[in-house]
DNA sequence: GTTGAGCGTT
């Protein structure tokens, strides 16, 4: 499948891989997600990476965007070629 | 038990 990796912002500290998936569920087709946390203490830097239906992205983003999570706007758009 | 701009690991 085609996918796009989803650069999301502004999470709540408590915010799982699962919830994202779950959240950006609604909008479209989720192949993976995940939370970025700190490698010393493990704690979560308040973001994460959505792995997203590339037919879907568009939409997803333009749902999830700006919209608010737990008392957070959230911040979604495309995310950055890892290399 | 904390924090709040910013783009992640095999």
């Amino acid at each position: 499948m085609l996918t796009k990796t989803l650069y999301v912002g502004n999470l709540p500290w408590a915010t799982t891989p699962q919830d994202l998936a779950d959240i950006f569920s609604e909008h479209g087709q989720v192949v993976s997600s995940r939370i970025i946390r700190d490698k010393e203490t493990n704690r979560s830097r308040g973001f994460g990476f959505v792995e997203v239906a590339d037919e879907d992205s568009d939409k997803m983003i333009a749902a999830m965007e700006g919209k608010e999570y737990n008392g957070r706007v959230l911040t979604v758009n495309e995310a950055k070629i890892r290399e």
